[in-house]
Formats: C-alpha cells, sequence, structure tokens
RNA sequence: GGGGCCGUAGUUAAGUCGGUUAUAACGCUGGCCUGUCAAGCCAGAGGGCGCGGGUUCGAGUCCCGUCGGCCCCGCCA
C-alpha cells in the first residue's frame, strides 16, 4: 500500500468528460473491474460520481503497466494521466464516460482489497442478510448510493421549503419520559437513578407542543423516532419522521403546509409538479368505499354495501350476518369470470388472512348467475346485486359478510390484490389523498376500554365536543392522515390546547386523575399557562422515499436498517453487555425459561 | 404469539421415487493474449448440503427440534 503523499484529485471519475480531452488528470477510486488483455490493461475505475476507463498501456511505461497487472475488484487506487478521446469504434454508449479514456501514466495502490463476497453492480443478487453483513460493499452499489443521495436532496428541500415558511428547526431530547398509549418503548436504564429508566421517543410530540406553548409558533424537524414493534418492509424500530407544528392553525393550515412541503419534496427527488389541493375522503368514504383508512385511490373497483338487497334473503349467511348487524359487501371483479377455481382459493385465503370466514362468488354470464349462491337468491335480488356492482356479462363478484370491520378489512385487502393482478394501477401514478374525520376513539375489547384513534392529545371536532361523555365513539376528531398510492405516509391533527379538555380524554381513555398527573402532568402544567390553538403533522420519511424509489422496502432508503428480528448482521447489535455495565445500572438479567 | 416461503461452493441457483465420487453459472487462482467494456481462450482450486437429533443398509432428499433470512396476521396512539 502506497501513502497519498501530494497527490490530491482533480476529478471525480464520473466526472471525466470531453471536455477534459487533452489535459491530465488525477483520479482516486475503486477498481470496478480490470479487464487484462497481456499487453494493454483496462481498468474501470469507480468512484460515486460513475465509472471512467483507464488504460495501461505497456508503450507508456512498463513499470507502471506490470503493476497494474496485479490490481484486483476494490482495490483503491489513484492514477495520473491525461484524458483521451477514444479511439474510433472503441467508444462505449451505455457509459456517461463512454467517449473517453484516461491513459495512465503513473498509479499508486492506496489500499488493497480482500476479494468481495458479492459483486459491486446494480444487479447484485446476493442475499439481503449477506449484503446487510457487508453493509459498506452493499453502500458502493448505485442504485444504493442513488437512494440516499436522493435521500439528502429531499431532506435539503424540505428544510429549504419548511425553513422558508417561518418554521424554526429545533431540537428534543432523545433520552425523554415513557409514557402509556401507543407503541412499545425502548427503554434506557439511568445509571444516576437506580431503578428507572428513559424511554427513546416514538415521536417527539409532547415537546412540539410544548415548544408552542412556549411560543416558537413554527416548529419543524427531521427526527428519529423509535418503536419497539414487529418489523415489516415499511417498518424499522428507529425510522425518520419529517415533523412539524404551528400555532394558532386549524386543520386546513396545517394540511396546506403539508401539501406544500410534498410538493417541494417531489419536485426536487423526481422533477414533478404535484396538483395540490390532494383529494380528501372522510374516514367513513375511505372505509365505505376502499375497505381500508389508507385507501389506493389509483384504481376504482370500488365496494359496494349489499346488505339490504340480502337482507330478507333466502341465503342464510347473507340474512344472519345481516339480522345480527353485521353487513354484506361485494365487488366487481371486471371480467375475471374466466378465475380458475384455483384462483378463487386464493382469494378465500387471502380472505381468511385477515379474518373472513369465506367468500361467496359470483360469475356473470350471458345466461344469469353462475354461482354456489345463485339458487338461494330470487331473480330480483340477483338483479338489483347486479345494478349495485354495475355487472356485466364476464363480471366477477366477490362478497364477503362479516361484522363491519372484518368485510371493510377482507375485501379492502382483496381490491387491492386485485387492483395490482389485473393491472389497474397506472405505472407512475402518485395519488395523494387525505383521509380526515376519523373517530376521536376506539373501543379496545381486549384493553375493555376506549383507546385514542390518534393519540390521547388529538382534539374533538368542535361540533363533536358535546358528545364526549355522553357517546364518546361517535366523536370525530381533527385528525388527518396523508395517504400515497395505499400507502399511509403521514398524518397529524389539531391538538388540544385546553388544559380541562385534556384531562376529560385522559379521563376517557380510563386514566385517573392520578395517574395523568404521574404520566402527564408537565403537559398538564404546561397547557395551563396559556397556550395557544395548535397542530402539526409528521411525514414518515423513509416511506416517501421508498416509494419515490420504487423500492419494496424501506430498508433500501436507510443506511443502517436492520433485519426482521431488529437485529444489525454488521454490527451484530444488539449484543450482551458486561456485568460491570449492569451493575453500574442496577440491572439484572433474567433469563427466560 | 401465529401463518407462509426459503437456507446446497465466495455468490446465485439445480439436485427426479432416498442410491456410486453433489451439478452449473458467475466470481476466484494461474497461463496466453494490444482495443476490451458480460473481454476471449486454456488449465485449476473451492462445498459435504444452516445446526442438532431420529428413521434407514444408505439422508442434501423423509421425520422431529432448533437457529437464521424474507413476506404476512396480531402489534405498530
Amino acid at each position: 500500500m502506497e501513502s497519498l503523499g501530494n497527490w490530491r484529485r482533480s476529478a471525480y471519475c464520473g466526472g471525466v468528460s470531453k471536455d477534459l480531452i487533452g489535459g491530465e488528470v488525477t483520479l482516486m477510486g475503486w477498481v470496478q473491474k480490470r479487464r487484462d488483455h497481456g499487453g494493454l490493461i483496462f481498468v474501470d475505475l469507480r468512484d460515486r460520481e460513475g465509472l471512467v476507463q483507464v488504460v495501461f498501456n505497456p508503450s507508456a511505461g512498463a513499470d507502471v503497466h506490470l503493476k497494474a497487472h496485479g490490481l484486483r475488484s476494490e482495490y483503491v487506487i489513484a492514477i495520473k494521466g491525461a484524458v483521451s478521446k477514444r479511439p474510433e469504434g472503441t467508444e462505449n454508449p451505455s457509459l456517461k464516460t463512454g467517449g473517453v479514456e484516461v491513459l495512465a501514466g503513473e498509479l499508486k495502490v492506496l489500499s488493497d482489497a480482500e476479494v468481495p463476497p458479492f459483486m459491486i453492480e446494480d444487479e447484485c443478487d446476493a442475499g439481503e442478510d449477506v449484503r446487510l453483513k457487508y453493509r459498506y460493499l452493499d453502500l458502493r452499489r448505485p442504485a444504493l448510493q442513488k437512494n440516499l443521495r436522493l435521500r439528502h436532496r429531499v431532506c435539503q428541500g424540505a428544510r429549504d421549503y419548511l425553513s422558508g415558511d417561518g418554521f424554526i428547526e429545533m431540537e428534543t431530547p432523545m433520552l425523554t419520559k415513557s409514557t402509556p398509549e401507543g407503541a412499545r418503548d425502548f427503554l434506557v436504564p439511568s445509571r444516576l437513578n437506580a431503578g428507572h429508566f428513559y424511554a427513546l421517543p416514538q415521536s417527539p410530540q409532547l415537546f412540539k407542543q410544548i415548544l408552542m406553548v412556549a411560543g416558537f409558533d413554527r416548529y419543524f424537524l427531521i427526527v428519529r423516532c423509535f418503536r419497539d414493534e414487529d418489523l415489516r418492509s415499511d417498518r424499522q424500530p428507529e425510522f425518520t419522521q419529517i415533523d412539524l407544528e404551528m400555532s394558532f392553525v386549524d386543520t386546513s393550515d396545517v394540511m396546506a403546509v403539508a401539501e406544500g412541503l410534498l410538493a417541494r419534496m417531489f419536485k426536487e427527488a423526481l422533477g414533478v409538479e404535484l396538483k395540490t389541493p390532494f383529494a380528501r375522503l372522510t374516514h367513513d368514504e375511505a372505509v365505505g368505499r376502499y375497505g381500508l383508512d389508507k385507501p389506493d385511490v389509483r384504481f376504482a373497483l370500488e365496494l359496494r354495501d349489499v346488505t339490504d338487497i340480502v337482507k330478507g334473503s333466502g341465503f342464510k349467511v347473507f340474512a344472519d350476518v345481516a339480522s345480527k348487524g353485521g353487513v354484506v359487501k361485494a365487488l366487481n371483479a371486471k371480467e375475471c369470470a374466466a378465475f380458475t377455481r384455483k384462483e378463487l382459493d386464493e382469494m378465500t385465503e387471502l380472505a381468511a388472512i385477515f379474518g373472513g370466514k369465506g367468500l361467496a362468488w359470483v360469475k356473470v354470464t350471458e345466461e344469469g348467475w353462475q354461482s354456489p349462491i345463485a339458487k338461494f337468491l330470487t331473480d330480483g335480488e340477483r338483479k338489483r346485486i347486479d345494478a349495485a356492482v354495475d355487472a356485466a356479462p364476464g363480471d366477477l363478484i366477490l362478497f364477503s359478510a362479516d361484522k363491519k370491520e372484518v368485510v371493510n378489512a377482507v375485501l379492502g385487502r382483496i381490491r387491492v390484490k386485485l387492483g395490482k393482478r389485473l393491472g389497474l394501477i397506472p405505472k407512475d401514478s402518485m395519488s395523494f389523498v387525505w383521509v380526515t374525520d376519523f373517530p376521536l376513539f376506539e373501543y379496545d375489547e381486549t384493553e375493555k376500554r376506549y383507546v385514542a384513534m390518534h393519540h390521547p392529545f388529538t382534539s374533538p371536532m368542535d361540533e363533536d365536543a358535546g358528545k364526549l361523555e355522553s357517546a364518546p365513539l361517535e366523536v370525530r376528531s381533527k385528525a388527518y392522515d396523508i395517504v400515497l398510492n395505499g400507502e399511509e405516509i403521514g398524518g397529524g391533527s389539531i391538538r388540544i390546547h385546553d388544559q380541562k379538555v385534556q384531562s376529560k380524554v385522559f379521563g376517557l381513555l380510563g386514566m385517573g386523575t392520578e395517574e395523568a398527573r404521574a404520566k402527564f402532568g408537565f403537559l398538564l402544567d404546561a397547557l395551563s399557562f396559556g397556550t395557544p390553538p395548535h397542530g402539526g403533522i409528521a411525514l414518515g420519511l423513509d416511506r416517501i422515499l421508498a416509494i419515490m424509489t420504487r423500492s419494496e422496502s424501506i430498508r433500501d432508503v436507510i443506511a443502517f436498517p436492520k433485519t426482521q428480528k431488529a437485529f444489525c448482521p454488521m454490527s451484530e447489535a444488539p449484543s450482551e453487555v458486561d456485568k460491570k455495565q449492569l451493575d453500574e445500572l442496577s440491572l439484572r438479567v433474567v433469563k427466560k425459561g
């Protein structure tokens, strides 16, 4: 290995252009590929800006040529040489620098390299476990470099936009207080307070509200959040939010800022102009028509309620469900009457995953219904159903009958599946939709109490506030989610700024006065000292980037993600710690047995 | 906590009904080669099938357990 000495890079490999022809350059980078012809040796040299071909010609220096013979993939080298137009017929149009090459005059091997466990190229087919173990090699791949540099630009755009709109970037604690509600906390033991723990923030929620109390008026943060829950392709234990909060505003103000912010981020990232304002659906509409509170509105295929049509029918399954307060809904899979038994079974299996006990189907033909349930329904009922779902010969109607929540979940997911399978989703479409008017509370059957649908600090709608005690489940909230292509990419709300209302909500959530004081006393205190009406939103940066980059998983837009077991194969975190460390923290590990 | 798919050279994969010495491609090593860029040609090395049991004359193939990866349900205000 050689030292850099007084050599300094004069250009990036990917930046060697025709303009430099005739000049000398000093390049530094990684050996992508060596093609040794015995005489001529070609080396593709790579840095973050791209590749350039370096030519080692024995006639230009026998010793340098000999040295180049020993180069291997991923060696880090520096070369000095002349930029030259490539000889006629040897240009490589698939390379940005394919019209030129660098004739090496001097070579330094700055670092040699082991044979990498997988090849550093975009079409890398190595498994994700190997790639995560050697993440530094994986990150050398142009695809990941591109994703992470996009991440930088998007963040930069967000900072610019928000700073320009009067938002102040602040900092909130990472060592904070564990609070009930919400996700499981990551805990950090306190050495100076034996037996006491900090929690890593699930979001800066309370602190940003308190900054509003403190009069900062507009705050933002691009901030890491932590939730100790099971992972998914769109969920990591630590993830990044673009978090903002504003004072003296109502829902429409926050939504307008979020739209402007997203428009700026997409302009920055993809060069596309988003049309604002975005479409809006109430929670009721979203769930009713699409089955989910994160509707993919890129295609229709909407759910239709046929409960009224079948409630008095001879089909016992439907009639029973209807009489017990359940619903029967239908989905018209246009032109899918040719579905095989196997395909129908797959749909039923999918329904089962989401709690559906079955899935009735009807193939609509010129002669009428072909279906196991046809004989249970009258001609009139069948006609009314046909009309309800706009059925035409060749269509396939799928039914789910159950409790409302189950029917919506089942048909909502089947709708998405069908949308993909039938190619109903327009490529390159970015369909944003706001979902508003969420219920303030849900009833949790296992805990036997109300739980906040968004979070406990969400303000009820002014016109519903009177129903807080009389009919909590009918109270709608000032919460809003932003959904992109069927994925939730953000959510927020106008907060409660009245201490009395906040106390009342805590009470409805089953928290006694004392408990509320113990858990959220600081918030209640703060609210009592003059609080502006305020609200905000948090955008899921990783998810947005995954959509922008068409990544299957947010792991592809995070430099150092974790596996599904929340393990980092590179650093091997989490790990056991020394007994001494545990002693200092007054901790003892209890093996589960 | 649960369901599904998957663990075979460095990597990606094949391996039939259980049957000689476990295949291939890429990569790697050596040699030849002055216009390649998926370089080419020749030669070669490299694994005992995630791990532990079991069944069997015989297990990469079957069974049980376990570990790990991915997808999903629950969970994620």
